[in-house]
DNA sequence: AACTGTGAAGAGTTTCACAGCG
DNA sequence: CGCTGTGAAACTCTTCACAGTT
């Protein structure tokens, strides 16, 4: 067994893309840092954690790496995906079909107010957060959004847990306590708007000084 | 002048939010570390950067540390935001009312499908992309917000930066190409649910070993 | 000659552990 | 005594530089 160093994975899924993008049959790491805009020896490095894939002299085939990163990353298989919390957000993200760069089948879309449930949103209804449990079990999903508002989160994650799901994409602005063996992923719009602040302060103070 | 490292950066806008919530006169760096769910040395390492707010032997004045962090992070003004790209995420997040946790100001939206111009979001219109040069002088946007496909999202960039904008928030799925200068901030739904993908399938290994 | 794969150095980050202050 | 602030140790991540392969 691996074991692939987070910052690693975090990248894996930028080089499928320019992986995917590329047209040439073979590509260098020097190509491949370009488009991803990483240094290198970055590439080089994060690829041989996935093995050694690559020919020297001549660079790494698109087609066979395309295909190795895809296997590491799990998308060989198709995930079942459930959101809940149908406002704004919610009903944008199940409305964006290419969720993803496919993989990942949206079938499931849940709220907790009774004037939304039933309602349509491409082809499939709002339903019930107490018929969430079941359709867990039914329908496979392995990995729930919330896009709750943050008051309404922690008892989703809380109700996500319970069902069994270990994996979940949080957009509500607020850290989620749960059990250790859960990967919460926090996708949060705030904060990156702070980070953004900060770094604008700063620059406008360095144009100053 | 200082140079907080940008983990502690990345931080910063989840303390804010954990202070906030806290009822309390004073904190502890346990305790806000318990909030924000990390290791307490690392909170009282991250408000050394902003200076000694904490008093020995009692913790942190919550109302004085929500000051400097806000200050730290330029919270003290507020900042104009424009939204490129109007479809179901450019509108959800037109309509998302409590932008951040307020200080950030949505005053323009923009596409450049002709069909969508005029249209009302909020109490907000729609403008063609070709005002946006001049939106930009004449509202004074900072931040600028990606919500087009990948294919528009590379022209969309190109023209906020010659607008002079020099922070980006891209929810495209794409790897912009900015001048060094301009910070860009991804926030990107396929490759957190990638991410999401890889756990899972290694945690199914794990099971099985 | 061109490019990968990787040890080793360097930079950044986290955590420990405790001195020092209130 | 309780809790902060911080050197130093441990760990992780990045980058360099080059040996090794085609």
């Amino acid at each position: 067994m691996k074991g692939i160093p987070p910052a690693t994975v975090q990248r894996l899924p930028i080089y499928l893309r320019c992986l995917r993008e590329f047209e040439a049959p073979t590509i260098s790491s020097e190509r491949l840092a370009e488009l991803a805009r990483v240094n290198s020896a970055k590439v080089r490095k994060d690829l041989s954690f996935l093995g050694s894939y690559g020919t020297r002299g001549v660079g790494y085939d698109v087609d066979h790496l395309t295909h190795q990163v895809s296997r590491e990353l799990g998308l060989t298989k198709d995930w079942a995906v459930c959101i809940v919390g149908m406002g704004n957000l919610g009903n944008a993200l199940a409305r964006y079909g290419g969720f993803g760069e496919r993989g990942f089948d949206v079938l499931g879309l849940f709220d907790s107010d009774a004037g939304k449930v039933g309602r349509k949103v491409g082809n499939l209804r709002i339903e019930p957060l107490g018929a969430f449990a079941k359709a867990v079990k039914s329908r496979g999903f392995s990995i729930g959004v919330i896009t709750t508002p943050a008051s309404a989160a922690q008892e989703s994650a809380d109700r996500m847990v319970k069902a069994g799901i270990t994996s979940i994409l949080n957009f509500a602005p607020i850290v989620l306590s749960v059990p250790e063996e859960v990967d919460v992923r926090r996708v949060d719009l705030s904060t990156e708007l702070q980070i953004c602040s900060f770094y604008l302060s700063r620059s406008a103070g360095k144009r100053a000084s």
